[in-house]
DNA sequence: CTAGCATTGGA
DNA sequence: CCAATGCTA
């Protein structure tokens, strides 16, 4: 019957999806979804977001049920068991192409030209679109033939170079006629070292995603640059866990702030470019990945700080994963990261500079334990995120820019609101004190004393930096 | 509140 | 020469 095979991956929606608008408009289309749980955990993936990651194929699934579309469900447990798994639908059902987005990460990358090059010497046509970036890694390079390093003139590239034709948005496809081809029932996650976080606060699916995209450009977007910092209040758009799944495309997200900003994106409303800003930041680090492999390799982008010497510290490591280290701040962001399975922004740079830099512990472990609990846990913004923090990535943050933790409480978290949620044994504390409670306060309320004295952790710090250069 | 810290990429 | 999600004195 000559059907094309679209294989849904990260891109977990019918509406602007690039492979799936392109195959329709050519043939019949069959879905496929493989899911590969053992890649997935080595990955680093946790509960989590396996969990999102099933709901959000359940959701595809009666989307595409809606287009007469069939989706097929394989379990294969690593990549490299996908060309096989692939070349049997396509002889099953008498395929004729296979069509897919890209996606970027090494492990990926290598994945996919398994696939291409397995499915064509099968005789088989593979296309793999450009669909979650606006320029596929390569195309924005520096003056010298570079991968930009840098955000900064990235981004002004981005938006230099950037032409309509680079947004459209692609409508779901018609209904196509019936085919003589069943979906797969999709099988229960199975038992996981850890349970999945009630879900209620995510629900998966594509239309789930664009009415959070609805309500928050409707009601937050304007005051994004105002509010995005402080973690009590609802300042930020929360759909990273779609965008990290592709239930909403980064298109959809900024034809939408076109649409309540005059058609511009670097002008106009201040709140709506610099939340712009934040999703060019998500392709800015995929571009990282591609121009940066090592980075996938559990590699240091800066490759001179390999030689830094992090700490040992197990008991260290624990307090800061059960946020215990006595900084309050610190504490609730790791409780809210435990318990929801996401953590405010802000947060996320706090945590991590702290990890790194007064506990001196390497990033990678503070960058496994997140993507372990992260709801939207994604390689390249994660990775990225954790070697910004420590300095040893882009953005050449000077390594002498260290967080203070507790100013930082007090300029992002004033009334202690967000600290008082998830650490409410310092409910006692009064509230200019939360923010670094005093001793003879700690012990009614049964909170440790901070692990590390800020000015000593800070001048280790910089004292492990500077020995890098000698 | 301002200056100093003192790195780095990129136009 | 500017910019970078800052800190300390």
């Amino acid at each position: 019957m000559n059907a094309r095979l679209v294989w849904f991956r990260s891109d977990l929606r019918t509406h602007d999806n690039t492979a799936l608008s392109e195959a329709a408009a050519q043939g019949p289309v069959i879905a496929v979804f493989l899911r590969c749980l053992e890649q997935w955990q080595q990955h680093g993936h946790g509960a989590n977001k396996l969990d999102f990651w099933g709901r959000g194929v359940a959701a595809l699934r009666e989307d595409l049920a809606g287009l007469n579309i069939p989706l097929l469900h394989r379990d294969i447990d690593r990549f490299d068991a996908a060309p096989e798994a692939l070349l049997a639908i396509a002889r099953e059902h008498g395929a004729c192409a296979l069509h897919f987005n890209a996606e970027y990460p090494l492990d990926e990358q290598r994945r996919d030209a398994a696939v291409i090059s397995g499915l064509e010497s099968a005789g088989l046509t593979v296309h793999a679109h450009r669909d979650a970036v606006a320029f596929t890694p390569g195309e924005l390079l520096t003056g010298q033939g570079d991968y930009y390093s840098v955000f900064t003139p990235f981004a002004k590239a981005w938006h230099r170079q950037l032409d309509g034709n680079r947004l459209a948005l692609r409508n779901a496809p018609a209904p196509q006629p019936r085919l003589p081809v069943d979906s797969d029932p999709l099988p229960p996650l199975p038992r996981l070292d850890d349970s999945p976080i009630d879900g209620r606060h995510w629900p998966a699916g594509q239309s789930a995603a664009a009415d959070r995209l609805e309500r928050f450009l409707r009601y937050r977007g304007r005051h994004y640059r105002d509010q995005r910092d402080f973690p009590a209040v609802r300042g930020t758009s929360e759909l990273s866990p779609y965008l990290a799944l592709g239930m909403m495309s980064h298109r959809q997200c900024l034809q939408a702030v076109m649409g309540e900003n005059g058609g511009q994106l670097a002008d106009g409303d201040a709140g709506l470019t610099a939340w712009v800003s934040e999703l060019i930041w998500r392709e800015f680090y995929q571009h990282i990945v591609v121009g940066f492999p090592r980075v996938c390799q559990h590699r240091a982008f800066q490759q001179h700080t390999e030689a830094l010497a992090w700490r040992d510290d197990e008991a260290g490591f624990t307090a800061w994963c059960e946020g215990r280290t006595g900084y309050p701040l610190v504490d609730a962001a790791m409780r809210q990261l435990v318990q929801t399975g996401w953590m405010h922004n802000r947060l996320r740079m706090v945590t991590a500079m702290f990890l790194t830099k007064h506990l001196l512990i390497d990033w990678r472990r503070g960058e496994r334990f997140f993507l372990r609990h992260l709801i939207d846990g994604e390689f390249a913004a994660n990775n990225g995120g954790w070697q910004w923090a420590a300095s040893t990535g882009t953005d050449a943050a000077p390594y002498f820019r260290i967080f203070n933790p507790t100013t930082q409480s007090t300029r992002f978290d004033p009334q202690a609101d967000f600290i008082t949620e998830f650490v409410p044994e310092l409910s006692s504390v009064p509230v200019k004190k939360r923010h670094a409670p005093v001793s003879d306060l700690l012990d009614s309320a049964a909170y440790p004393p901070p692990i590390v004295d800020h000015r000593a952790a800070r001048a280790r710090a910089l004292d492990a930096f500077k020995a890098l250069k000698d």
